[in-house]
DNA sequence: TTCCAGGCGTATC
DNA sequence: GATACGCATGGA
């Protein structure tokens, strides 16, 4: 890791990273772009404000200690993960190439566990900035992202604040099977990839896609592969017959290029 | 007004 | 197991 520490900034060169492509490509819901270049979200609810300057290769984590970017920012980015390795065997594939070159500053968020899963119950049939609302709603209550035990007494009429329609009901099995035990998200973290879609998915409102954004974005298990709406244009556009041999182990990655591709870049679906 | 959005539960076959 | 339909909300 290439850092200095700038008053009370942090200056980070690194490769790999775009703020646009990486906290605003549909994978973390509490990012707000401030100003050109510039973010400002948290993570456990430990707030960060960061901006690209130069080229933007290099990287402004304002007030921020040393410690900071060491013990959570730098696993939160995926720091120590080399995305130039993943794009080379990505472009393998003539599609593929195309979409990481696209967007090449892409990376997956390693975010924390139940904010994941929860962001994701939250999406289900919704929009990005619909979501984002609803989350924002929830974190500007709770003043920071609540945890299970913060929502232990909440029901889904007390949840109408946050107008997320009929997934509120769902937030509530999620807390009530995580607060009794039921379901454990270390636990989960530690299954094979199998059990855990399938603990997931006895909470009521998670499915195959709720579960599988939950496991790519909550618990970097880079082989889950989302389909949504968008991913599923791509697969009859591109991958009838499925994904190439290239993609194997991180189809999740794949998956991220080629949402943000199709999504965004104009593409004839 | 109708359609759509990082889908899923339920009913029905 | 597959298919059809309803579901809350709000922007296009």
């Amino acid at each position: 890791m290439d850092y200095k520490v700038d008053g009370n900034d942090i200056l980070l060169r690194q490769k790999d990273l775009s703020l646009d492509e990486t906290l605003d490509c549909g994978q973390a819901f509490r990012w707000e772009k401030t100003a050109e270049n510039t973010y400002s979200g948290a993570f456990l609810n430990r707030k960060l404000t960061i901006s690209c300057e130069n080229d933007c290769d290099i990287f402004r984590l304002h007030d921020t200690s040393e410690e900071d970017l060491i013990n959570v920012w730098a696993d939160y980015f995926d720091l120590d993960t080399d995305y130039s390795e993943y794009k080379r065997r990505l472009s393998e594939d003539e599609t593929l190439a195309k979409a990481c070159k696209y967007a090449g500053g892409i990376r997956i968020l390693r975010q924390d566990k139940w904010e994941a899963l929860s962001s994701f119950i939250i999406s289900q049939n919704n929009n990005i900035p619909r979501i984002k609302g609803i989350i924002s709603r929830l974190c500007e209550h709770y003043g920071g992202y609540p945890s299970p035990d913060d929502m232990k007494d909440e029901t889904e009429e007390s949840l109408a604040f946050l107008r997320a329609g009929f997934r509120a009901k769902y937030l509530v099995d999620a807390v009530a099977k995580i607060g009794s035990g039921e379901i454990d998200l270390e636990a989960v973290a530690k299954m094979d990839i199998d059990e855990a879609r399938k603990t997931l998915q006895t909470i009521k409102g998670v499915g195959p896609k709720v579960a599988e954004c939950a496991l790519l974005f909550g618990f970097y298990r880079t082989e889950a592969f989302p389909k949504d709406v968008w991913v599923k244009r791509v697969m009859a556009k591109w991958y009838p017959d499925g994904l190439p041999e290239c993609t194997k182990g991180i189809e999740g990655i794949a998956q991220q290029y080629l949402f943000h591709y199709i999504r965004t870049s104009g593409i004839e679906v």
